[in-house]
DNA sequence: GGTTGCATCGGACTTTCGTCCCATGGCGGA
DNA sequence: TCCGCCATGGGACGAAAGTCCGATGCAACC
């Protein structure tokens, strides 16, 4: 009995997933997640969670960081991308990152059951237009080692680096998480250690290289 | 007799980019530079120049930013981008940026020729087949707003901006520029207040939302 | 010739950052 | 049950960052 969890900003598309994800279930329960935070939140409340479905673009995650945190944090849980971003560079740095499959937002419904279907299974999606122009694209080792990187901070450590790179001060991010400054100058030092950079300016652009910032900024 | 220069890190396109312009002018000199900071040394040297060629990707600039401080510092001089990321929301952006045209590296010599006779008229030059669609792009008022902040920055403090989003240490910017961590630490002052941020993060994260294409993904 | 802006520095200062010790309690796996 | 990891903090400290006063020289511009 496989447990889903759908997480989109989008509440319209969100139901059109759940509805495709129903349809390649027999049966099996799918929750749902709005954002980020939500979606950490969930899996922290159902560790058992057999498969994400991961929209790239929410609050909280521009790019690759969401996928990123939620591998580091919730490496048994498989996860599969939608994106609108099918590009097979994206795909390509989508699969280095730790995701099972990537399915294009443009996908129809029983193309997004298959792929379900397959992941579940242990088994890795890519769409088939796709397949061939991604397997042909090396893997970029820069993404490699930045994925290995971030899976080892912890969760706390995440949300520390999250505001640390959005320029906040070691004050602020106190505030914001309710703990002391003392604190968060323990996590920053652990995180520094674990990405191996030397101040919280390299650490934030470290995190920023995880941005597909598309330039069609489409939001 | 109109003073061209050519700014691209790729030789052979230099070459093809230098014989559509002689094409265009009758008389009139032709420069090159092959990377950002030689593109401005050049301008620095020859203030008289009617318009750059400007490619978006060089050493020195992955994005905007190379547009952005060309223009700052010599608001005079008309730039055409050269790109080949012909896609509707980076015309926009590069137009809000200060740019006098766009030309797509697809673009043929007759039309590159074109292009750079409107401008050097004072016009304005956008591929035809992208005219409609860019029209119709709203421009983003955080580029529009961040276009005006960093034309107020002067070249020395864009090379100390450039350096600090970087990550590097005042005392590491010092030793770059040959000049006292003081003096550094006056300009990011001032860097600070032209921006409207109060910290090196901000200020790093803000030159990188100039950047076009993920980083990561580099040539 | 005066003004303005820029770049270069100096001293003294406060704030923030980052690291080094250390300790506590919780929680899950061997 | 014990061990290890995690999150939480405390004290102290040096280093870096950032600000406030000031100054000089230089070049451009009117």
């Amino acid at each position: 009995m496989p447990r889903l969890l759908i997480a989109d900003d989008h509440p319209l598309f969100r139901a059109a997933l759940h509805q495709a994800a129903r349809a390649a279930l027999d049966e099996g329960s799918i929750g749902e997640a709005c954002d980020l935070p939500a979606t950490l939140d969930a899996l922290g409340n159902e560790p058992d969670t057999d498969l994400v479905l991961l929209d790239l673009h929410m609050p909280g995650s521009r790019g690759l960081s969401g996928l990123a945190a939620l591998r580091g944090q919730f490496p048994a849980v498989a996860v599969m991308v939608v994106s609108a971003h099918d590009e097979p560079q994206v795909v390509r740095r989508v699969l280095d990152h730790g995701a099972a499959g990537f399915i294009s937002k443009s996908a129809s419904p029983d193309e997004i059951a298959a792929a379900i279907r397959t992941v579940l299974d242990c088994g890795e999606w890519v769409p088939p237009h796709l397949g061939e122009s991604v397997a042909a694209l090396p893997s970029d080792p820069h993404d490699s080692e930045l994925a290995a990187r971030l899976a080892r901070l912890t969760g706390q450590q995440y949300r520390v680096l999250g505001l640390l790179a959005e320029g906040l001060l070691n004050k602020q991010i106190a505030d914001r998480l309710a703990i002391q400054e003392r604190t968060v100058k323990a996590h920053v030092t652990a995180i520094f250690e674990k990405l191996g950079v030397r101040n919280r300016t390299q650490a934030s652009l470290l995190l920023r290289s995880l941005d597909l910032v598309d330039p069609a900024r489409v939001d």
